[in-house]
This record gives structure tokens, C-alpha cells and sequence, in this order.
RNA sequence: GGGUCUAUAGCCAAGUGGUAAGGCAUGGGACUGCAACUCCCUGAUCGUUGGUUCAAAUCCGACUAGGCCCUCCA
């Protein structure tokens, strides 16, 4: 297995820290608004990674956060925090607008089949966790106390920016708009572990903790979720591009200072998904959800189907074309299966050679869209058995997850359905195609299609 | 200003030194009473420009265009 680690800037050979082991971790969702398919385009790549994995034999364990607090605007204290503006919106607890938008992500999560974590834990469910690690860092002098809240110290670090390649002088403080500086920081790079003052008014979720009542700082929900469930040895942590720098930058200063030993491994980083205008943002009004393409009668798998056609570290630009395109592709490529009758012997030597195949796709970075070439020419190969086709498909798939091989849906009524069929071959005998066609559109409004055999017809269940 | 990534047919996209996979769409054909489904056929010299090489979409330089990061975003 070959990976791009983002901590070397290349793709490397795969040697978790335990043999035939892995510890995955995945930043999760911030759960103050809905999660746009760009947020879901991440969580797509990050369960092709865990599915190959699995696939490849190995014993993953999962972790994800869900970040339902503290989530500012910027470290410095002029920011609002999400949760308490989306409060604001909504007129609602804090815990109830991370409950309403949480259940809204794994809607969407699941409708794209992702397979759920080992563990899912929300940041507020492990204060304690972050409370003992600051309290290290603080004994280990990574930390220091200033205007009452807790900051890393970065100086304190051979190399901080092992992710970015940043220099530090050259780095623009207030680069965006609205950021502004915390004089209460001994450098500039300098991050809050722990507030106790900001200039928040009714700031709803409080703890107390050895420094004050307060709330824990961004990044390191992400450091105690992991080390907590996941142990103090990473082999791949992930997130969006994005979350390098300095969100990922600052988990690797802050964990390693605690833990004093290298932590993770791989860094996996997933490309934006792009509309016309650039990239998608929580912030930026209008938010596409995987739900709202499925009310607009879309199969959430379509999505899926996009992205797997493209690659994780390219940037893809969204547009109902390509979505379109996306779904009568696999449409199509779903009656292709499904007209593959399983009979003959299950060939295991051709089946041993496109398996080879598939998995070296995979095992290079992830190829999916070469993985799907293979698929492809598994069903156009004349010397395959159907059995030995839909051997390797229905195997293929537990790593795609686009439900390529469909239930034969059965319907109740299908006396009547077949007495139809009936009627109409009687017709078309007689050359009364007008009430043949009635009867083709009468029972396609009732979600049945028909299909024209050379001397039979035979009808499929349509759910859309 | 610094960092980083990308540029292949109408669209999605593979390719990492030896003369451009695959898919969708289009057009043509087979099947059909028509249609749907299915099947067959159908297209590009790889952003521009220098260079390295017997040989470059693939390596190096310059240029152009675009994305992302530089303390909120996946």
C-alpha cells in the first residue's frame, strides 16, 4: 500500500506501527451549521482509505470528533464562536444545535455509505482528557498562562511547521480579513489551549478546570479525542487540506510535547471539492447538502460515484453536468450488472488476476478511477463466468459502496403486473399499439418498467 | 509578499521517458411497431514557450491561467 503523507510530500510505502494494524483518525464535522457535500466529499475519501485498508486485510480502528464547542472565529479573542452565533440564529441551547446538525450529518453520511467509526465522540465529551494534557504541557513548560487563558508555547519547538514549510517571517498576520492579533501571546504563532476570558458575552458551554471556569481551544479536542481512544501511537490522521495549518500543525506540536515521543505517521489530506466561484464554505450562505440533492431526486451514491471518479487529491469542481453524468453513468453500469446472470463456474485463477489488479489500483494512492476501469473490463471480459463476475464485482464493491448489485426489488402486485404484460403482448399481436403504449405508461407511472425482449418482456422496479 | 497544488478531447478522467486507458455525452448502426434497455462503430498529440534526451503529456526552466493555506472553514 502506497500512501501520500503529507508530512514528506510524498506518496510512501504504508508500514503501520503494529503489523497488520491501524489507527485512523478523522477530523470531524463542526456541528453549528449543515455538513455541504464538500465536507462530505472528505468523509467519502477518508472511507476509501478505511474500506481499502480492511480490504487489504488489515484490523483498522476509527476515531472521528464532532466539534460542538469552542469553535472560533480566530484565536485571538476578537472572534464569536460558531456554536454561539448559530445559538443566536436558532433561538436554541447550544447542545441542542450540535444534536440537530450532528444527526444531519450522519444522515448524509450514511446515505453515501460511509461506514460509521469505531468511535465518534463529541469534543464536549472529553474535557477531562484535555484537561490532563494541558496541565502536562504546563508542567513541561510547552505551555504558559497569560490574561487568564492557557497558550502553547511554539518556540519551545525544533520545528514547528513540519506540515507546511512555512517561514515564520514571512508569514502575514491578518492575511483574511477580520483576524486580528492576541497581545497576550508570546509569539506570533502561539495557540490557545485553554480560554477562561474572551470578549463573548453568554457564552452557554463552561467548564471548570485547574485555570477557571472556561472552554478548551480548538485543536486540541482532536489531539485528546485520538490519544484517548486510539492510544498514543497514530498511524494515519486525516482531514481537508484546509486543516494543515494550522489546526494539524498545532496537533502535532501539542501531542508530541505531551506525549514525548514521535506521534503520527501519515498525514492523509483530501483536495476541496470546488462551484464555479471557488471553494465551498459553512460561512458562505447557501449550503448544497447531500440531502438536498436528493430531494431534487439525485441517488446520494451518484455523488459518491463523482468523487470516486476523480482522485482524493485533486481538486473537483461541482457542477449538476458532471453530477448528471455521474448518475446515468452508474445508472447504466448498474443494468449492465444486473443483466449478468450467475451461472457457470467461479474461475479462481481469473478471478486471482483482476483481484491483483484492483488492489494494485487501489494500493497506489488510492486509484480509484483506475479501480473503476478495472471493474469495468471484469464485465466486458467474453471468457468470464457470470458467477466469477459478480464474484469480483460484489467484492469490489465493499470498497466502493455504490451498491452495484441490486435486489431484485419484489413487488406485491405482480399478478397484476404480469396479467398487464399479458394484455399488451394480446394487443401488440393485433396492432393496437396505442393501448399497448397506454398500458407501458400507465404501469411506468406505478414505478414499473417494461423491458422488450426478443420474445418475452420482462419488467424492473424503478425508485426514483 | 511567502508556501503549496493543478492545467490531457464537449464533460469526468488515467497516464511519472518509448509514439495518448476507461467512462459520460454526441453522431452512425443492430434490435424494436415506436421507445426504453442492451450491443457494435465513432473523437484529442496532452495550457504556451524554451531546454535535456535517440525518444517527453511524462524531466528541467520561463511564462500564462486557476485553486488552496498564511491562525474560522473538510
Amino acid at each position: 500500500m502506497k500512501l501520500y503523507n503529507t508530512l514528506t510530500r510524498k506518496i510512501e510505502d504504508f508500514v503501520p506501527y503494529e503489523e497488520g494494524k491501524v489507527k485512523l483518525y478523522t477530523c470531524g464535522p463542526t456541528v453549528y451549521h449543515y455538513a455541504h457535500i464538500g465536507n462530505i466529499r472528505n468523509y467519502i475519501g477518508h472511507d476509501i482509505l478505511d474500506k481499502t485498508l480492511r480490504y487489504l486485510g488489515y484490523e483498522v480502528t476509527r476515531a472521528m470528533n464532532i466539534t460542538d464547542v469552542g469553535h472560533l472565529t480566530s484565536d485571538s479573542d476578537s472572534g464569536e464562536d460558531k456554536m454561539e452565533v448559530a445559538r443566536k440564529r436558532e433561538h436554541k441551547s447550544a447542545m441542542e444545535i450540535a444534536k440537530f446538525y450532528t444527526d444531519a450529518f450522519f444522515t448524509d453520511f450514511r446515505s453515501v455509505n460511509c461506514r460509521m467509526p469505531e468511535y465518534v465522540s463529541p469534543a464536549t465529551d472529553n474535557i477531562s482528557e484535555y484537561i490532563k494534557i494541558i496541565d502536562v504541557l504546563l508542567k513541561k513548560e510547552y505551555a504558559y498562562l497569560s490574561g487568564g487563558n492557557v497558550y502553547f508555547d511554539t518556540s519551545k519547538l525544533k520545528d514547528y511547521y513540519v506540515l507546511t514549510n512555512h517561514q515564520e517571517d514571512q508569514m502575514v498576520v491578518g492575511a483574511r480579513e477580520g483576524v486580528e492579533e492576541d497581545s497576550n501571546k508570546r509569539h506570533q504563532a502561539d495557540f490557545v489551549l485553554w480560554f477562561t476570558t474572551s470578549k463573548f458575552e453568554n457564552h452557554e458551554l463552561l467548564w471548570d478546570s485547574p485555570w477557571g471556569m472556561g472552554y478548551p481551544g480548538w485543536h486540541i479536542e482532536c489531539s485528546g479525542i485520538s490519544i484517548k481512544y486510539l492510544g498514543e501511537y497514530l498511524d494515519i490522521h486525516g482531514g481537508g487540506v484546509d486543516n494543515i495549518f494550522p489546526h494539524h500543525t498545532n496537533e502535532v506540536a501539542q501531542s508530541e510535547a505531551y506525549l514525548g515521543h514521535p506521534w503520527c505517521k501519515y498525514w492523509f489530506h483530501n483536495e476541496h471539492l470546488l462551484d464555479e466561484t471557488g471553494k465551498m464554505s459553512k460561512s458562505k450562505g447557501a449550503i448544497l447538502t447531500v440531502s438536498v440533492l436528493k430531494e431534487k431526486g439525485y441517488d446520494p451514491l451518484a455523488f459518491r460515484f463523482m468523487c470516486l471518479n476523480s482522485h482524493y487529491r485533486r481538486q473537483l469542481v461541482f457542477s449538476y453536468e458532471a453530477l448528471d453524468q455521474a448518475y446515468s453513468t452508474l445508472k447504466k453500469l448498474r443494468n449492465r450488472i444486473s443483466s449478468i446472470k450467475d451461472e457457470g463456474d467461479v474461475d479462481q485463477d481469473s478471478i486471482q488476476l483482476y483481484r491483483k489488479r484492483f488492489v494494485a489500483e487501489l494500493s497506489d494512492d488510492l486509484n480509484t478511477a483506475n479501480a473503476i476501469s478495472v471493474l469495468y473490463e471484469v464485465i466486458k471480459d467474453e471468457s468470464l463466468s457470470g458467477a466469477s463476475k459478480l464474484t469480483l464485482i460484489r467484492e469490489f464493491d465493499q470498497v466502493f459502496s455504490l451498491d452495484l448489485i441490486q435486489e431484485k426489488k419484489k413487488v406485491e402486485n405482480e399478478a397484476y403486473i404480469l396479467e398487464q404484460i399479458e394484455k399488451r403482448m394480446e394487443a401488440k399481436k393485433n396492432k393496437d399499439f396505442a393501448y399497448a403504449d397506454e398500458i407501458r405508461d400507465e404501469l411506468l407511472k406505478q414505478g414499473i418498467r417494461l423491458i422488450d425482449g426478443r420474445d418475452k418482456t420482462t419488467y424492473e422496479v424503478i425508485d426514483e
